[in-house]
DNA sequence: CAATCATATAAGCGGATACTCATATGAATG
DNA sequence: CATTCATATGAGTATCCGCTTATATGATTG
């Protein structure tokens, strides 16, 4: 295991993975996919992000392979080809969760 | 599980250590961390980045808790926390890689 | 087939960010 | 204590990225 420690070379593609899930709203809408496919306006209801915007992440998250579309008559739906990214995304935020960060010292003033 | 889905709102401490995860350098420098601790000096050698710029990035790493600098004399020893995130790092390497992007179509020409 | 609705693309602007050069701090060594 | 070595910080710059304002495509409906 832990493969990554013997390849710290070949991180660029998951670098970009972690960028595409970097931005918040990509990855709000990202995790508005969970439970089911949604169409594109359902994601700009649920987001309250404009149009234009929601399209321009769904493109990078599609072309990514991370979400895919589905026609359904003038609609389209984007749906998680692979909800296992939900658990890794719950393990992520288990696990930052317990990060300390350190003290920021101040100076008592 | 998944309760990522629960709370899309959430997503915002999270979408923040995928931002540090996301620059390529530095996902190199942490997973260099993976086997033991290094100086900074070492970190420099390894990844050929300028040390200004090694500094920097370990900076933003140590403020997140994702490094913890030690001490030794004159120089200064990054470790990991926690080795736990090397375990997520390759779950998500594996994942990635089953990823199928979407047909980019050109034109038969 | 004209109009409307759902979605996608293009261009441009503003802010963030990775990197460099210069410099500062702080420890070891003579 | 002066010099050197290891690391950190600050300012400046160039690039990237997210968002908006048009505009385009493609499907439905009358």
């Amino acid at each position: 295991m832990n493969d990554i420690v013997t390849d710290c070379h070949g991180v660029k593609p998951l670098s970009e993975i972690f960028k595409l899930l970097s931005e918040p709203n990509r990855l709000r809408i990202l995790c508005g996919l969970g439970m089911e496919c949604q169409s594109v306006g359902s994601v700009v209801e649920e987001t309250g992000l404009s149009q234009t915007n929601v399209s321009f992440h769904l493109r990078l998250l599609r072309e990514a392979g991370l979400v895919r579309p589905e026609k359904r008559g003038a609609f389209v739906y984007y749906c998680l080809p692979d909800q296992k990214i939900l658990a890794l995304l719950d393990d992520f935020r288990a696990w930052a969760e317990t990060l300390e960060k350190p003290a920021t010292h101040k100076k008592a003033s």
